[in-house]
RNA sequence: UGGGGAGUCGUCUAAUGGUAGGACAGCAGACUCUGGAUCUGUACGUGAGAGUUCGAUUCUUUCCUCCCCAGCCA
């Protein structure tokens, strides 16, 4: 990897930053490189603009560890920036949450936190310039009739009445507009460039609107709102952005932004550069619908670990690092991709596999009972907190008489390469002893109720002296010390890779019934007892779990964050499916 | 059917005129007190055609497919 990076002499090590192996690199990195090869810029400066109108997801990860990222990587900074310039849709509750979840990804902007509508009394003055190089108008076409005159992708449109009016006339309209002589919606003020270009976004459009809103800033100090297009230009240009990272969608939008620009004749004149935003299968990244989800009650709020949210996936157990590593290794492009939700998953196991202390659980018990072990003993065994990791030490863990083991642990009939229990079958109890099925015991409807083991105490700490080997290895809790307690186990929100693909258009018809599964009771190990919101454990043979926040001392509540690579679910799957 | 983009293993993503590589997913095996982890092996790809060239994923050209744009949203 690094023997292809010689560039012959490029010349400028200074600001091409050595990229250490394991950093991936990518085309706007390309561009950067050479802006700073170049001597265009000396140092970069990102931005990351999220409007607050609703919670950051996935999505936006990947936005803000480029962004970030590409700042951190060259020596630049990268300004955090609430585009908030409509209203009606933004709100301060998403302000603080956006903020929360950079900080949590691991980001910072330091002093560089602003606000758009910071903005708001320059970005009038600019305004008002463009109107006096009569380069923008006062309209008053209605919505519809504005809608005609655009005309539509295959027509050019046709130049309103207004356009050509004096330029005092429009400044003074404008003015008016800005004092609150008018209702929302009867006049606007618009970029004079061009009904006639291919490109729709440069049919002379929308500057300012009048809203009659409060805004959640700037209170009652503006009836108008300056519109996307003409706001974020001029934003970044403020703050000196030097790349200005986006979406594909605003490709179009780059010759509008370039407009704006040149005509203000700003110093500071940003490049655009558009990216491919993250998609994943079996999960939706539109805000819009994301909102839907959360005030139809399809989840629980925002942060229900069902969620592709940020702070959904902080609850569920993600963590910074697993995230911070999948947007690195999906890479950056250009082509429209839907990434495998596979491969965020690959990145959380990788990385709580790592870190998480081990620990047993049962999820479904069932009880057995060890027949010759000593009535009230309890031995304590020594176990590995993490096996990746030496210096997490060992712990001591209970054993007695009666223990559950997991339901899934044991079958009367056992299949072709089950390695587990059955009738007659000797198995290892992880850390503790080999015991042996004995008896089934079942109440009258034929239900198993309990099991009766044997143990040989030779195979204390779970080693046989003698050579004897056993198939399979069991977790389990003795029952007389085990803290019982809820988990929940996620699935997918959706049934369809795509949630979008559905018979009559609405994606709610393909909402996964089984997305939740609340388990109850469960049985964990009594030092869990200790757990905190930030510790993540893996149940030994189960998977990745933390507390919930809806956790308390007197009812533990566990999330799955999730499984573990199971293979014999994987084999268990391929035999019941019919040979073709 | 206007304009703007994009097409490389199943999925992401490298290679910019010189061996199509990596990751995830898959398959097979080794190892293992987690059927975890780890390790090994394996299969799978340049949208199609024509051209330039000793040589094309890369350059030219024709075509095909997909995505975005007609908010007083961002």
């Amino acid at each position: 990897m690094s023997n292809s990076s010689s560039t012959a002499g490029a010349g400028a090590p200074l600001t091409t930053p050595e990229s250490p192996s394991g950093v991936i690199s990518n085309f706007i990195k390309d561009i950067i490189s050479e802006d700073l090869r170049t001597g265009k810029h000396n140092s970069i400066v990102t931005r990351f603009p999220p409007e607050p109108n609703g919670y950051l997801h996935i999505g936006h990860a990947k936005s803000i560890c480029l962004n970030f990222g590409l700042a951190k990587e060259y020596g630049g900074r990268c300004h955090l920036r609430f585009d908030d310039t409509n209203p009606c849709k933004e709100d301060i509750e998403y302000i603080e949450s956006i903020q929360r979840d950079v900080r949590w990804l691991g980001f910072d902007w330091q002093q560089f936190l602003y606000y758009a509508s910071d903005y708001y009394d320059k970005l009038y003055e600019y305004a008002v310039a463009l109107i006096k190089m009569d380069k923008a108008y006062v309209c008053e076409l209605t919505n519809e009739q504005m809608r005609e005159y655009r005309g539509t992708l295959t027509e050019t449109g046709k130049e309103s009445p207004h356009r050509n009016r004096p330029v005092v006339e429009s400044l003074e309209l404008f003015e008016r507009m800005k004092n609150g002589e008018f209702e929302d919606g009867k006049l606007v003020l618009r970029a004079k460039i061009d009904m006639n270009s291919p490109n729709i976004n440069m049919r002379d459009p929308i500057i300012y609107r009048i809203r009659h809103t409060t805004h959640h800033r700037t209170g009652d100090k503006w009836c108008i709102y300056p519109m996307y297009d003409f706001t974020h230009c001029v934003s970044d240009a403020l703050e000196t952005i030097t790349h200005s990272i986006c979406t594909l969608e605003f490709e179009d939008h780059r010759p509008l932004y370039d407009w704006f620009l040149k005509a203000l004749q700003t110093e500071c004149h940003p490049r655009q550069i558009e990216f491919a935003r993250l998609n994943l299968t079996y999960t939706l990244m539109s805000k819009r619908k994301l909102l839907e989800l959360v005030e139809k009650k399809y989840v629980n709020g925002w942060d229900d670990p069902r969620m592709p949210t940020i702070s959904g996936l902080r609850r569920r157990g993600y963590t910074p690092e697993a995230i911070r590593n999948f947007c690195e290794i999906i890479g950056v492009a250009k082509s429209n991709s839907t990434v495998d939700f596979a491969m965020l998953e690959y990145c959380v196991r990788e990385d709580l596999n790592k870190k998480a202390m081990r620990v047993m659980g049962v999820l479904k018990p069932l009880k057995v009972v060890i027949t010759n072990f000593p009535d009230g003993l309890v031995e304590e065994c020594d176990a590995q907190n993490n096996p990746e990791d030496e210096s997490a030490g060992t712990r001591k863990v209970p054993f007695s008489k009666v223990i559950y083991i997991e339901c899934d642990d044991f079958r009367e009939e056992p299949p072709n390469k089950f390695f587990r229990l059955a009738p007659g079958r000797e198995v290892r109890l992880k850390h503790a002893y080999y015991i042996k099925c004995e008896a089934v015991i079942k109440d009258e409807n034929g239900n198993i109720t309990e099991l009766h083991c044997t143990y040989d105490p030779a195979t204390k700490g779970g080693w046989s002296n003698d050579g004897r080997k056993v198939q399979g290895t069991l977790h389990w809790v003795s029952a007389a010390h085990a803290i019982p307690c809820e988990v929940r186990i996620y699935d997918q929100l959706f049934t369809k890779a795509n949630p979008d693909d559905s018979a009559g258009g609405d994606y709610k018809q393909n909402l996964n019934p089984d997305s939740l599964s609340v388990l109850y009771p469960c049985f964990v190990e009594p030092g869990l007892k200790m757990a905190g919101l930030n510790d993540r454990f893996q149940f030994l043979r189960q998977g990745y779990f933390c507390l919930d926040n809806e956790s308390t001392p007197e009812k533990l509540v566990f999330n799955r964050t999730v499984s573990l690579v199971d293979s014999w679910a994987k084999l268990e799957k391929k035999m019941q499916q019919p040979k073709k």
